[in-house]
DNA sequence: CGCGTTTGACCTGCGC
DNA sequence: GCGCAGGTCAAACGCG
C-alpha cells in the first residue's frame, strides 16, 4: 500500500477544510445561533464530515462565539490529528450584511466541483475519512467456575486449590484469547458518514426519537467533559452517535451521528413528511451522507438555539426554513416536558399537535 | 429477568 | 517501534 507522506496529507486536509470553510460556516459570532440545519438535500450534501476535517487551530478565544473569523489556511504546522472534535467546530465566519444563514447561503451560491465533491464524498481511498466496522465478538460463553471444598484434608484442600487457580488460569486465558484474538479485517474498515451538530443542552444524551445504548464513554484529551458513544438498539441498526460537551462552552453539546437508521423510529413510526421523508430512516438523497430525521432535525433546533427572548424562533429562521420546519411532526416528547420546544416552536405546532393525538 | 449504564481493558490508527 | 488518543468490548452492576 502506497503511503501518502504526512506533508501531503496535511495538505490535503488542509485543502478540504478550506473547500469546507466555504460550505459550512455555522459558527456565528455572538450568536447561539451554532450549527444550522440544513434547508434542502443539495444543503445536506455540504455539511456532513465537516467536523471529521482536520484544520489548524483557531486563535484562542473565550468562546466559541467570541471567535473572529480565521482562514484556517493561513495555521501554522499543526498536528492535524492531535485536533479535538470542538478544535474541529471552532470555526467560524462573518456573514456580513446576510440576515441570516439562509440568506448568506443564497448570496453566497455553494457550487462544488466533481472533484471537491470526491474528497467531500466519504470514500475509502480518502485520508481523512476513517473506515470502520461493527464488531460483534461472539457471545461470551458462561465462565462461572464452581469452586468446592468439601474435604477436610488439607492436602486435598490444596490440591484442589491449585486445580482451582488453573481452572482459573485457564479461564483467564480464555478470556484473553478472546479478546486477543485477531479480529478478521479483509478490508479497511468502512466508516460511515458523519453528520455532527451543536447544540445548547443542560442534558448530554438528547432523545431524538431513537432508543440508544451507550456502549463506551471516554475521557476527552484537554477537556473535563467526557465523551459518550451510543449505538442505536434495534437489531441490525449500526447507527452510532458520539456526545460530548464543548469544553470551552459547557451549555454546549455536540453530537456526532455515523450511520443511517434502517428503519422508522419507534417515536415517529408513520415516519416523516417532506423531502426528508424515506423508508430508509434518513432523506432521500443522492449523496451519500448521513440526514438527521425530521424529529431529530427539530430537535435539534430546538436544544440549538436558546430560549432567549431575543432569539426567537422566527427571527432567526428564513420563511423557507420555517416552512419547512411547520412540516415536521412529532417531535419528542422529551423536549415538551423540558418546555424546550416551546421556547423554540411556534406554540400553534405544539397545540397541533396535541390535537392530533 | 431484561435492559441499560459503568468502567477498565483492549484494539487500532497515527504521528514521531 | 513506541507512545498517545480515540474507539470498542464485555463483565459487572443497577434499576424497574
Amino acid at each position: 500500500m502506497m503511503r501518502i507522506s504526512s506533508v501531503e496529507k496535511r495538505e490535503e486536509k488542509r485543502e478540504l477544510a478550506r473547500i469546507t470553510l466555504k460550505t459550512e460556516n455555522f459558527v456565528m459570532a455572538n450568536s447561539t445561533f451554532i450549527t444550522p440545519p440544513p434547508t434542502t438535500p443539495s444543503d445536506f450534501v455540504h455539511m456532513p464530515n465537516v467536523f471529521s476535517l482536520s484544520a489548524p487551530p483557531p486563535p484562542p478565544t473565550s468562546s466559541i462565539f467570541d471567535m473572529m473569523p480565521c482562514d484556517i489556511s493561513a495555521g501554522g504546522d499543526q498536528k492535524a490529528g492531535s485536533l479535538g472534535f470542538m478544535d474541529l467546530l471552532e470555526i467560524n465566519q462573518d456573514f456580513g450584511s446576510s440576515a441570516s444563514l439562509f440568506d448568506w447561503f443564497n448570496q453566497n451560491p455553494i457550487v462544488v466541483s466533481p472533484q471537491q465533491q470526491q474528497s467531500l464524498v466519504p470514500s475509502p481511498a480518502s485520508p481523512v475519512l476513517e473506515t470502520s466496522e461493527v464488531l460483534n465478538n461472539p457471545a461470551t460463553p458462561n465462565s462461572s467456575a464452581s469452586i468446592s471444598s468439601s474435604s477436610n484434608e488439607v492436602g486435598e484442600d490444596a490440591l484442589q486449590q491449585v486445580k482451582a487457580e488453573d481452572q482459573e488460569e485457564e479461564q483467564d486465558q480464555d478470556k484473553n484469547k478472546k479478546r486477543l484474538k485477531p479480529k478478521k479485517r479483509s478490508q479497511k474498515r468502512l466508516r460511515e458518514p458523519r453528520f455532527a451538530f451543536m447544540t445548547k443542552s443542560e442534558v448530554d444524551h438528547l432523545d431524538d426519537g431513537y432508543r440508544w445504548r451507550k456502549y463506551g464513554q471516554k475521557a476527552v484529551k484537554n477537556s473535563p467533559y467526557p465523551r459518550s458513544y451510543y449505538r442505536c438498539t434495534s437489531a441490525g441498526c449500526g447507527v452510532k452517535k458520539r456526545v460530548e460537551r464543548s469544553s470551552d462552552d459547557p451549555s454546549i453539546v455536540v453530537t456526532t451521528y455515523e450511520g443511517q437508521h434502517i428503519h422508522p423510529s419507534p417515536v415517529t413510526p408513520r415516519g416523516s413528511i417532506g423531502f426528508l421523508a424515506d423508508s430508509s430512516g434518513f432523506g432521500a438523497v443522492t449523496s451519500s451522507f448521513v440526514i438527521p430525521q425530521p424529529h431529530e432535525y427539530q430537535q435539534q433546533h430546538a436544544y440549538l438555539y436558546s430560549p432567549s427572548p431575543s432569539l426567537s424562533f422566527t427571527s432567526r429562521f428564513s420563511p423557507s426554513f420555517l416552512h419547512q420546519e411547520k412540516r415536521l411532526e412529532s417531535p419528542p416528547s422529551l423536549l415538551r416536558d423540558h418546555g424546550l420546544l416551546q421556547d423554540i416552536v411556534p406554540s400553534q405546532m405544539i397545540r397541533k399537535e396535541a390535537e392530533e393525538e
